[in-house]
DNA sequence: CAACTCTATTATAGACTTGTGACATGCAGA
DNA sequence: TCTGCATGTCACAAGTCTATAATAGAGTTG
């Protein structure tokens, strides 16, 4: 159950509107160290796949307002997440079945959860061996270069020894250039299921990287410090 | 690095006429990293096969002008490229299910991605592990050289006698040359289906490939530890 | 400028990982 | 059956990480 892979938490995405039928699913999900976020429509679910940009979408076919079948198309357009439709029994399901509108994978209503669970297991295994894993690029950022897959860190040529803890949070911080990260979101993403992990924790992790990149002395100039709010990474 | 791995893309050929399905085939497993080529009818798939002499074939039992039987014949007598036959449901099932025309494995429509996918990738991997597989490739870094095929490995030119499974382990390693591998995707990949196997034995055989290959003592330079994640290969 | 809040820095104890040798089990061939 | 090899597990020691506390410093507000 509990994997050693030390790296980014892989965030799932549902897109669900019944709500007896999200919470279990968030709870399961949570409970196997999953980052869960949620959405109750399609059009907010793609919202929120483009901000998180998840591991997986667990979808919905029956939704308000945009049904899953629009949503997996959209998403399918615009990024190579594996997406694992739910069906209710005979609701269109040769339509349905994933295969035409490129969905991975599909659970026909109602499920076991532990079914479910099996299946979003393999689901992100397989994307993530797979050989064109999005993952699996070089992340690069002026003389910075972070070999995701390798695991390995380059600052103008020279390699970077960096450990586990700073490999990933570098590697988040570097993969959403940009974006201002609270330490709490830092924490759930890279810290995962442990609870009462210490807010000041991310701040030393982020000197030690600093440190590391040569931004020891003056202004940091990858890592910024946004004040009252947590850290940003510019690219 | 000094390594030049062979690993050439494998090739895989869809025979299949209707749009709506052809499609996302060709895309998942062009995701999966795969080379698609693919045919409309039996004619232009059979002429397709002789020119690409594909990895495996993907053939439709519906298809105009000449059927999936009498193509998965001529394809047969041809050579023995794997074929997945796809059928829909109650279609003919009887004379596929026996195989009585040489497919090795078939799906009944609709099937999720996700299956297919797990069906195309255990074909191969028997492929290749055939006999029959002239795809004797040799992997060679340094002063070590592994010939796939014969299951021989040798360093600076002298033999070195592996276990089955320590040869396993190390092919993986030098066939992904850089790729950082948690243990669980060590054990998935050599130990497979077998659930119940202690992380740790993944260290304890790569202990005996190293002292083996002579890196008992000192710091390792082929199989590296990455702390609090795995292991990498450094070609 | 004084009070207050938030962040950087440092040192360190304890948790966690890994390498290693020994051992138990299972299987195939003699 | 007996023997030898293959292989999965354990336990322990040596190192390596990392969470935290404590303190100093920087920024903000009125």
């Amino acid at each position: 159950m509990t994997s050693d892979v030390k790296q980014e938490r892989k965030t799932v995405l549902i897109i669900e509107d019944e709500d007896n039928l999200l919470a279990p699913l968030t709870y399961n999900l949570e409970r196997e160290g999953y980052r869960v976020v949620t959405a109750t429509d399609g059009g907010e679910g793609l919202e929120l796949a483009r901000e998180e940009s998840p591991n997986l979408v667990i979808l919905d076919i029956m939704l308000p307002t945009m049904d899953g079948i629009q949503v997996c198309r959209v998403l399918r357009s615009e990024s190579g997440v594996p997406i694992l439709m739910l069906t209710a029994k005979g609701e269109e399901l040769d339509k349905v079945l994933g295969l035409e509108m490129g969905a991975d994978d599909y659970m026909t209503k109602p499920f076991s959860m532990r079914e479910l669970i099996a299946r979003v297991k393999a689901m992100l295994r397989r994307a993530e061996l797979s050989p064109a894993s999005a993952d699996g690029g070089v992340i690069t950022s002026g003389d910075l270069s972070i070999d995701v897959e390798a695991r390995k860190v380059s600052l103008g040529g020279v390699s970077v020894k960096l450990k586990p803890k700073e490999f990933d949070l570098l590697t988040l911080f570097a993969g959403h250039p940009g974006k201002a990260f609270t330490r709490d979101d830092i924490l759930d993403r890279i810290w995962g299921g442990k609870d009462n992990i210490d807010r000041r924790t991310v701040d030393v992790h982020v000197r030690w990287i600093r440190q590391k990149l040569g931004e020891g002395d003056g202004a940091p100039r990858r890592i910024i410090t946004i004040r009252g709010h947590g850290y940003r990474f510019e690219g």
